[in-house]
RNA sequence: GGCCCGUUCGUCUAGGGGUUAGGACGCAAGAUUUUCAUUCUUGUAACACGGGUUCGAUUCCCGUACGGGCUACCA
């Protein structure tokens, strides 16, 4: 059995999104679950589109999730270099190779002509603009031009690509492990360039030679690439791989939320919600977005929602680690169909890890976001306020945002519901059960809820005469953890002292 | 326009020639609770359409519709 090697080739014309995390993570899993290694080429062909920043993004958004690469330019192997910009002088030899098999040629057509080109043809109504076999004996290529001619051009350094010759009357068959079998006749292929004039690989060459060059068993891709793939057929049969080409896997896109069209980075703005693991600061407001990690979320939870996006293991079970997913993990069980981006399942799936997360450790995550608001909780007392938050919020951080008032005074008491709830005996019942609960020891809600019960039962009140009082007492919302244990939390003394003061400020109501 | 790919609840999906078409998110109701949330229970809601093939199609085939992708010296 030959390894399994997998790449994942992004380009780095910018921050990566979301859907290029999960081409990275079926990637991933395959090679992992193979006991394969899992590569990261980067793609930078474009020198016009490069844009720096974008491959140490890359590489962070990657480590961010989990998918550290076994090699690539950070992590090193022995296939470098990882950057096709630095593989550079090797493409055109093979481009060569091509020529002289006469799979491929020279073309002086410049940008220009080809844009006029394609202007004539549309306005005499041709389906087509394509450089193709129909096209070629019009354009200046070493097919349409004298021999001599062409010599010369090259011995002047003019500058040329290379195309290859796609010849007519074929039908390709691309064997996809999501889709089964795709054919494609030749004749539908333009003649697509190979070598740009700047001397660097189009993706189309590039590609070929890098995955024979590493050894690539298995191309999983976007299936924006399943068109071109026919061509990526004719390139290894060209240069006579085609006995070792890896499996194609073309993954399904990931939609907008609307489902019109493919997820894009504007559509963050547009739908409210991130579309990119990390935030990414463009030279504009409009280039610049937020990402899943600023937004709060844990990489578990965005992974297992992004695995789960075009594939799951036929189980019933949702939640999945990496570990637990990769052996469950098969290109067979991946969807034809795109699917749409789900903002509210994110969240859900971030809610269930945050819970799932020991109060321990959110706390020592939280501890710097506490400091930075001017708080310096005792860490095992904030492993405390996590557990009586977690269940309540959907991201980590919210637990200090909404249990805020664990940490500093109450700012707003709810007036609505004290306009219902404050009733004349409401003072004594609040200094009566006050007496009772700070007196109590020790300090903890299950004897705190005891207590309070025997004394409002003497009392002949009901919890829902007091206990609400005293809930936006202590904490300024209805909404929150139990009373008893928020009592607890907050300790005897800082209880008298929200106890006393809203007491005094419940009791205004009555003079106003 | 041409070529390629696709189509099960609103969304993510399981399933597959004969099923009460299953789960999850969302939404709604109920239970629990002092509140909110969690949890549990229940409900809501789907095989795009038309032809075949077949005793029988949601499942197989062909069309149509709809959706998506590609159509650069971008990847």
């Amino acid at each position: 059995m030959v390894p399994v090697r997998v790449r994942f080739a992004p380009s780095p014309t910018g921050a990566l999104h979301i859907g290029g995390i999960r081409t990275a993570l079926y990637n991933y899993l395959f090679a992992r679950q193979h006991g394969g290694t899992f590569i990261l080429r980067i793609e930078d062909t474009d020198q016009n589109r490069y844009v720096p920043g974008a491959e140490a993004y890359i590489l962070e958004a990657l480590q961010w999730c989990g998918l550290t690469p076994d090699e690539g330019p950070g992590s090193g192997g022995p296939y470098g270099p990882y950057r096709q910009s630095e593989r550079k002088s090797r493409y055109r030899e093979y481009a060569l190779r091509l020529v002289e098999a006469g799979k491929a040629y020279y073309a002086f057509d410049t940008e220009a002509e080809l844009e006029e080109k394609r202007e004539k043809l549309r306005q005499a109504g041709w389906a087509s603009s394509q450089y193709d076999h129909r096209l070629r004996m019009d354009m200046r290529n070493s097919l349409s031009m004298d021999p001599e001619d062409v010599r010369q051009r090259l011995d002047a350094g003019e500058p040329h690509v290379i195309r290859l010759k796609v010849d007519p009357g074929e039908e390709i068959l691309i064997r996809d492990a999501i889709r089964g079998e795709v054919t494609v006749r030749t004749e539908e292929l333009d003649d697509k360039v190979l070598l740009k004039a700047d001397g660097m690989p189009t993706y189309h060459l590039a590609n070929i030679v890098d995955d024979r060059l590493m050894e690539i068993t298995h191309v999983i891709r976007g299936e924006e690439w399943l068109p071109s793939t026919a061509h990526h057929v004719l390139l290894y049969r060209g240069l006579g791989w085609e006995d070792r080409m890896p499996e194609f896997a073309h993954l399904p896109l990931i939609l907008r939320p609307d489902g019109k069209g493919k997820l894009s980075k504007r559509d963050g703005a547009r739908f409210g919600m991130p579309v990119f693991p990390l935030a990414w600061k463009g030279d504009t407001d409009e280039n610049s977005f937020t990402g899943f990690r600023e937004e709060g979320f844990d990489p578990r939870a965005v992974v297992n929602f992004l695995a789960f996006l075009g594939w799951n293991p036929g189980t019933e079970q949702e939640i999945y680690s990496l570990e637990a997913m990769t052996p469950e993990f098969s290109l067979e069980r991946i969807h034809k169909s795109g699917a749409r981006f789900d903002y509210d399942k994110a969240r859900w799936y971030n809610q269930q890890y945050l819970m799932a997360t020991p109060d321990e450790e959110l706390a020592t995550l939280l501890l710097p976001e506490a400091a930075s608001r001017g708080w310096k909780p005792d860490k095992e007392w904030l492993a405390k306020v996590c557990g009586l938050m977690k269940e309540r919020v959907t991201f980590a951080r919210d637990i200090l945002r909404k249990g805020y008032y664990f940490f500093e005074p109450v700012k707003d008491y709810d007036q609505a519901t004290l306009a219902r709830k404050w009733q004349p005996d409401s003072a004594s019942l609040f200094e009566g059960l006050m007496e009772v609960l700070l007196n109590t020891r020790p300090f903890v809600a299950a004897g705190l809820e005891s207590k309070a019960k025997a004394w409002w039962e003497a009392a002949g009140a009901g919890p829902g005469a007091i206990l609400p009082l005293y809930r936006i007492a202590l904490a300024g919302t209805m909404k929150g953890p139990a009373v008893f244990e928020m009592l607890e939390v907050l300790g005897p003394d800082l209880s008298r002292e929200r106890l006393v003061r809203a007491l005094e400020i419940f009791r205004q109501r009555e003079k106003s």
